[in-house]
DNA sequence: AATGCGGGGCA
DNA sequence: TGCCCAGCATT
């Protein structure tokens, strides 16, 4: 059996009694499918009925305050969906007379209406064979043919658009597309999905070759945060200096450094003085500093940037384990360590 | 190609 | 905590 056809038989058999199902009003599917937009069913559900309740037809919606359809939308979050509704409304009521666009082209013309929800509404309610794209599609069809183009990138959105289109089912693509999302949210979940009991186990690629946790894969927006780190370099009358090795799991683990405060922003000698070292290994000894570097050193990593002080104590004695100064470049330490090391004379 | 936009559920 | 959810608009 093909894998439409054991994707429509699931579904006449597990698909959930939802009520944008049983219309084939144009104007209820939209407001259902933008409701649905970046938001699980069971949250966006009580939003559709409080909508359709209050606005039964395009026009009701037309005609209300954009106040009034905020005020209904609140707490459902990306707010700018109902700003659009409103405006999509209006234009369809008054400048469309009514007329709901009745094709995918023409839908995505609308305000609030992108590839996916176009092809949702051209599908479901004017049976357009629009093979739609959505989180649940990426995933199902990612594991089900083994592909691992990342489906945040234009070559992975392309090629799942071209995969879904040839698939789609050009006598039934408003139960196919549904019948997809459906088998996405329901049997095919992001986490710990019951393989054993799933009607297309026998041809997952994904499955057999055990990469069910690994699709799809989707790049991470590394989103950049600024750290603020002050580095304590002690110097006693022996020549001798202090450093740490970096334990714990994150960025230079296992190599060395001097002592490390991470505070909260750039210190000034004041506030570093009020904080002094406490936390540290050294937290216990009594010394004269000096500032080496008055502006941040700025150390770029890929996900983070590091603002950086050091720190130079001048002190009589160290605690057990200081080193020579001279053995210094026999640790592996960071590059800003190194630089620091290098142009400080050490 | 990247980023902002929300809030809730889940492991 | 991080990831995900019937994505879209903007730059």
């Amino acid at each position: 059996m093909s894998f439409q056809s054991k994707l429509i038989l699931w579904y006449s058999d597990k698909k959930r009694d939802l009520p944008w199902r049983t219309t084939n009003n144009p104007y209820t599917i939209w407001l259902s499918e933008i409701i649905l937009q970046q938001t699980q069913i069971k949250q966006g559900l009580p939003y559709y009925e409080e909508f359709v309740a209050n606005y039964p037809t395009v026009f009701d919606l037309a005609e209300a305050s954009e106040t009034s359809v905020l005020k209904l939308w609140q707490g459902l979050g990306y707010y700018s969906r109902a700003r659009n509704l409103h405006t999509t409304a209006k234009h369809i009521a008054y400048e469309l007379n009514g007329k709901f666009p009745d094709n995918y082209k023409d839908l995505l013309k609308l305000k609030g209406v992108g590839d996916y929800t176009a092809s949702a509404i051209a599908s479901i309610a004017f049976n357009e064979p629009a093979a739609v794209v959505d989180g649940n599609v990426y995933r199902v069809l990612s594991r089900y043919f083994g592909i691992d183009t990342p489906i945040n990138t234009s070559a992975g959105i392309k090629e799942f658009k071209t995969l879904a289109s040839s698939l789609i089912l050009k006598d039934q693509p408003a139960t196919y597309n549904q019948a997809l999302m459906e088998f996405g949210a329901l049997q095919c979940k992001p986490k710990n999905p019951n393989c054993e009991a799933c009607p297309l186990n026998t041809n997952c690629a994904a499955l057999q070759h055990q990469r069910i946790g690994e699709l799809p894969v989707k790049l991470k927006k590394t989103k950049i945060t600024t750290k603020y780190f002050n580095f304590i370099v002690g110097i006693d009358q022996q020549q001798q200096t202090f450093i740490e090795q970096r334990t714990h799991k994150g960025i230079w683990q296992n190599l060395y450094q001097f002592p490390l405060i991470e505070s909260d922003k750039s210190l000034s000698s004041e506030e570093f003085h009020m904080l002094g070292l406490e936390n540290s290994i050294l937290e216990d000894m009594t010394f004269d500093y000096a500032l080496y570097n008055e502006v941040d050193v700025i150390h770029k990593l890929s996900h983070q940037h590091l603002h950086t002080k050091f720190w130079i104590i001048e002190t009589q004695t160290l605690p057990e384990g200081a080193i020579p100064i001279k053995s210094l470049k026999k640790y592996p330490v960071p590059a800003l360590i190194n630089d620091f090391i290098t142009q400080f004379g050490f």
